[in-house]
DNA sequence: GAAACGTCGG
DNA sequence: CCGACGTTTC
């Protein structure tokens, strides 16, 4: 079997307590908003702890990495110019993807008509890149909540930033290329958020989340899919992410 | 037995896990620079261990308290219109004042001036308050090493604004007033620091320290005084000040 | 070197 | 609320 997670960190640097228990538990670890210069990605300690790791980000804000139990046969890191948001990494036949899309502000901002352009940009990168016969997996913080069922009060949020029509649009085009919601898959109907804002109190106790992170795998990968879950626990740890980490398990490709 | 300590904490927030195992200790803790309002001063976790605090303090910077014990009989805090560098409480016969004087920057700057002005304000203050033929503890960081044994290296550090003449004279002026240096009443030959800058490295290693914490009792009070050390442990355990405590043991008043 | 704070961003 | 960072002070 093997285990596949994506996890917003939300600073790579405070968040080692929780991550190297995490990959324990795990073979493939995606990460996002690593917040670190590769300079200073503290690549020493998951080398001590016999991980291997890629990454690429700047200073402050964004950066994307990969920690894995086994190494990569090779890998890449940016689209379009930007190094800090998508990194990808090839484990024998499974090439995984890992990307943060930016969160977008306010719908009239500058930083949302960003967000789109990134969507579309990102589009046309995995036309060309993923071959949809193979196993390709496209995991990440999409800063979108596709469904009414992925936010816990849809109507109140439809000029959302991560749950406006313009930016559902965007993903579905990308899920349509040719991926599968691993999580739908296996949870067609059940509510399940992988973000807990930390600015709304007891966000967790009282359900105000969001399904904004995800695991797509390309048809002939989904069929070896066995489950996909948060592991809820590492949000109500001691110093968390405001993220929940998401799993997804296979069968050996 | 009366233990008495003096503690620049450099934030007390991020020194909770020194000052309570100190106040196993001591009966009285006079602390500096606990850089905090008094509306976020930590007072319940006082109360949790079941110690008395009373404390003044400003925005970031300066601030003194002092913890005990038992409780005050009465307290105040500020002189001459500043609420944040003096602090004193009695118990029963003893007063204790505490102070966090300016450090003053460079000889040719403004602080410098306003050190030396501090000074001359303490002196007054001092001539008024205190009964020099009664029990007066004058303790703090006095931002000044007051002989050449007390600086690491005094022929380089003349122009230092801990060292210079012109706040030597300040200070000895408020000994002269009537107190005894209980330090060096108990060891008057001794290199023995209470401070090593945070940004020498290796300081304590390497001996480059300077005794700018003190605690002055008058004649009376004196007498009783058994000794006077310091508790080094405290300035290399985790996460530690730059200051180390410096404690004085009295028979009881 | 370490602390508080203000600003920016999520 | 919780990051990173720049600034100020010691």
């Amino acid at each position: 079997m093997l285990k596949v997670c994506t996890y917003n960190v939300n600073s790579i640097r405070k968040r080692l307590h929780i991550v190297f228990p995490l990959m324990e538990k795990v073979d493939i670890l995606c990460m996002q908003e690593t917040k670190v210069e590769d300079r200073k990605f503290p690549e020493a300690d998951f080398h001590l702890k016999g991980y291997h790791v890629v990454f690429s980000g700047g200073k402050a804000r964004n950066g994307v990495a990969i920690a894995s139990k086994f190494e990569p046969d090779e890998y890449f890191s940016g689209i379009n110019g930007e190094k800090d948001r998508v990194i990808a990494a090839r484990f024998g036949k499974l090439w995984v993807i890992n990307v943060y899309a930016p969160q977008g502000q306010s719908i009239e901002s500058e930083y949302y008509r960003y967000k789109l352009e990134f969507f579309k940009k990102l589009k046309e990168f995995l036309s060309e890149f993923v071959d949809f016969k193979g196993y390709y997996l496209l995991c990440g913080d999409m800063n979108v909540a596709p469904e009414d069922i992925d936010v816990h009060s849809p109507d109140k949020l439809r000029n959302h930033v991560c749950f406006h029509e313009d930016v559902k649009k965007a993903f579905k085009e990308i899920v349509q290329l040719g991926f599968v919601d691993v999580l739908r898959k296996h949870h067609p109907k059940e509510r399940i958020y992988t973000f807990y804002d930390y600015r709304v109190r007891d966000a967790v106790k009282r359900g105000l989340g969001w399904r904004v992170d995800h695991i797509l795998a390309t048809e002939k990968l989904a069929e070896k899919s066995k489950d996909c879950y948060v592991l809820l626990e590492y949000r109500t740890t001691e110093k968390p992410s405001d993220h929940v980490p998401l799993v997804a398990e296979f069968e050996k490709v």
